[in-house]
Order: C-alpha cells, then structure tokens, then sequence
DNA sequence: ACGGCAAAAAATGAATGCAAAATGGCTATC
DNA sequence: GATAGCCATTTTGCATTCATTTTTTGCCGT
C-alpha cells in the first residue's frame, strides 16, 4: 500500500527543469517536498548543524533517500553541504541577500518584458483586479492582504511571460529569499508604501501598453526599491546576533 | 587509494549557490563535476536509457554516490528523471529552447544593467581589447576564434556585474543549452554576422557611458537576435540556399 | 502468424552495514 | 590553571543487500 504511482510516463524534472515538479510518486520525492517546505519556513535554525539520523527518524525513512533530497536542496542553494561535516541550512549574508534581489529583479524584469509580447486582455483585467484590491488593504492598512495581492501580482506577470525555465528560476530564488522577503514586505513604513502604489500603478500602465523595455525598467526598479527597504530593515532592527563561539 | 581529501572545510555549495563549485574532495562531487561535462559536451545520446549499472562501472563506483549526481543533474535540468524508469539526457524541443534563450537574454540584460553599477575603467578597456579582437576574427571570417571572443566578452560583463548568484544562475543556463549555443554561432549567416558586430559596437557605447538600463535594452534584443538565428538553424538546417525571398 | 498474457530477467528505489573522518571529552604535561 | 595530545563516540560517505517495479521473453490462444 505504498502510495501507488498514479500517472505513468510523466517527465520529471527536478527544481531548475521546464517541467512540473511531480515528485509525489517516488520516497525521495516526496521528502524532497517536505524538506523543501520545512527549511524555506525556517523551521530549522540557519547554520545549525542537522545530524542525518535525527532528520530520518523525524521523517520515518532511512538515509538514503534523505541524502538524496539533501544534495537537491544544496543544489537549490537552501542548504549547505559541508564535507564530512554534513548539512546546515544556508547563511545568507546580507552581501548575498542584495545579490538575490537583484536577481529576483532581473527575472522579474525579463518577465515584464515578455509578458507585453503575449499577455492578453483578460490577464491584464485580472492582474487589474488585484491592483484594486490590493489597494483596498493599503487603504485599510491591512499588511497581510497587500502583501499576499502584491505577490499574486507578480506570479501573474511572471506566469503571463509564457516561460516555464523562467517561472522555475523565478521560484528557486523567492525560495530562497522567502523568510526575508516576507519580513521585508512587513518593515514597510507608510512612506514606502505609498511609493510601490504608484509603481505598481506605473506597472499596470506599462503592462497595459505592452511597452515592454519601459515595464522592464519599472519592474527592476521597483524589486530595487524593494531590496533597499528589506535590507534596511535587516540591518536596523535585527541586532548584532549573540555569535556563538 | 580513495581520493585523499585534501583540503578541510571548504564550503560547498552546489550549483546553484553563491559560493563556488567545489567538489573535487568528495566522490560523489568528483562524480558529479565528471558526469557534468560528460553530458554538456555531448556524449551521451539525447533521451537514451542510460543504466545505472553501465555508468557505474564505466566511473567505478557503486550507485549510491552516482544516484546523488543525477538527482542533482536533474536539478539543474540538463537530465531527465522518470520513476522506476532511469536517468535520460533531457530532449529539448524548440519551445524549451526558445524559453532557455529568453532566460539567457534576461540574465545577460541584468548583468549588463549591474555591471553598469560597478564596472571599473580597466574592465571597459579589456573589453574593448576582446571587442577589437572579435573584430579582427570578423574580418577574417575566422568564426571560432569569433566565438570564443564574443563568449569571453559576455563573460567579462557578467563578470563585472558583481553577482555571484546571477553568474552560477547564467552558468547552469549556458550549460543547458551549450551544444545548441556553439552551433548556432555558427549558423550566422554573413548578414547576421553584421549585424551582430553592429550591436557589439553599441553594447559598448551603452557600457562606457554607464547607460544601464539602455545596455540592459541593447543586450536583451541582441540576444533575442541570436535567439531567432538558433531556432532558425534548427529548423532548417539542411539549407545552403542564400536566397532571400 | 499475430496479439495478448505470464513468468523470468533486469533495472530502479530504499535499507542496512562498514570504513573513514570529525566531534567531544579526558588525561597528561608544562 | 591552561593547553596540547589522545581516545571513545558520533556522524558522514560509500558499498552492499533487499524489495518493487519495469521490461523482456517465451508461450498460448485465437
């Protein structure tokens, strides 16, 4: 009664791949997607060092598949691999932080670009709708609800460029930035705010005009703007951490 | 008569990290830096079965070590994994190609938009030094040599966008579509080839006069251009006929 | 002869076992 | 009292073994 593998002949691609990721059939897979989802939840302290058994038992399985899905996830660049010393998850320094953003920028950018050759009418109503709502919860200073309008709208313009290799890469990166970037969005001060309003509504009108090296400049810009308050935020109120020896 | 580890602590990171490949130390890194070439350059039948058993003795390991390289090569999409049925070499269909292309455009738009940030003169001048070469193979219709000079310029202002993450990100690219990469260079046509140079020319312009977002536009379109040349290349490629229509 | 079915053979997925390296604690020494 | 070196324990890396699944092959029925 092991989880009886229901389609046949489906292409599996791991993360960075065209493809879906269908890991539910194979063992590995499966600890693949737990493992994934626990460490981008940051349900495991960074750099704290996590013994192989321990990760087993919690995840009833022997060590094979489970070094299997580690060395994924290393590749993902969410953990670490260490010789001999096993996996920790990964450190992001502030240095790798800005690094990420700038290219969560560019993917975003290239996104918008390519998003004005093929969108359609209805996508751009509809990425419309989410403008309007999520300015309903600026107006009402509901953080959480503009933060979740917010990210449906960029997964609607990245997922309106038509590129399955770019919606992959798009999220590995958000992945890996996931913690901070939620954070991030939460560090906004009302000055801030208002300021991505008008970007985003400067989006909208490129987006609506198909003008796409215009959209593509707003959009870095805009992911900049972004990277430059999660950073800050970081930086002032995050404290120098107690360094363990 | 293992490898001998010889260096302690390295950090490794996989592919898609921040940090550099390094793997040497480990079998399954040493394994998987092999395996890796091994199928960028070609060796291996596109969509053949590949056992596990005939890698394995062909590498002299045993499975384990090896499964841990696939997985990882299917993370980074150059293979392909299908439940129960093995590793084959990813078969990219033109659609695939066209999506990898437009990724690499992006990255490279970003990397030229970054590199306008921080490129130093001597940086430009080097560059430049490439460009003239590249010309030089231009004029004597001299298309590897043209090739390898316009890949290292490409590499040079990735480079000099400061951005471990986007440089690992644009390698795992450039190797997904490295075979396709080398023969549409040389598909151009006199006429492209032109054309190409002419946008080089800009390409620079744009970079000594920092002009980051229009470098990034110059680069995007230039790629797009070679885009269009590859696809073309694939799709009829048994035609010498210089006829325009 | 051809197509479908069943059993054998082979390949994959996962678990276990064993050797090498690292970690931690202890003692001996200065 | 602190430090360097040594030994026991833990942990990782890899090979081997076991269990399923797939693929092949041979057979039977039509």
């Amino acid at each position: 009664m092991k989880s009886t593998i229901p389609d046949s002949g489906v292409p599996i691609t791991l993360a960075a791949g065209n493809g879906a990721d269908r890991h539910e059939a194979s063992l590995h897979g499966e600890i693949l997607l737990r493992l994934r989802d626990y460490v981008v939840e940051g349900n495991i302290p960074e750099g704290a060092r996590i013994p192989e058994r321990q990760l087993c038992e919690m995840l009833g399985i022997s060590r094979t598949p489970l070094r299997e899905a580690l060395k994924v996830l290393a590749a993902e660049g969410l953990i670490e691999l260490l010789p001999n010393r096993g996996a920790r998850v990964r450190q992001l320094s502030q240095r790798d932080l800005e690094e990420l953003f700038d290219v969560m920028a560019g993917l975003e950018s290239l996104a918008g670009r390519l998003a004005c050759e093929a969108i359609s009418d209805a996508e751009i109503t509809a990425i419309e709708q989410l403008h309007y709502e999520m300015y309903g919860h600026y107006l009402h200073r509901d953080m959480h609800g503009y933060f979740q309008a917010n990210q449906r709208i960029h997964e609607s313009i990245v997922a309106a460029a038509r590129n399955e290799a770019l919606k992959t890469a798009y999220a590995n990166f958000a992945g890996r930035i996931r913690r901070v970037r939620y954070s991030a969005n939460f560090a906004r001060k009302r000055q801030r705010w208002a300021e991505a309003m008008r970007e985003h509504e400067a989006i909208l009108d490129a987006l609506r005009r198909r003008a796409g090296s215009e959209l593509s400049d707003i959009l870095f810009q805009h992911l900049r703007n972004k990277r430059t308050a999660a950073i800050e935020h970081l930086t002032e109120p995050q404290e120098p951490a107690p360094a363990s020896p």
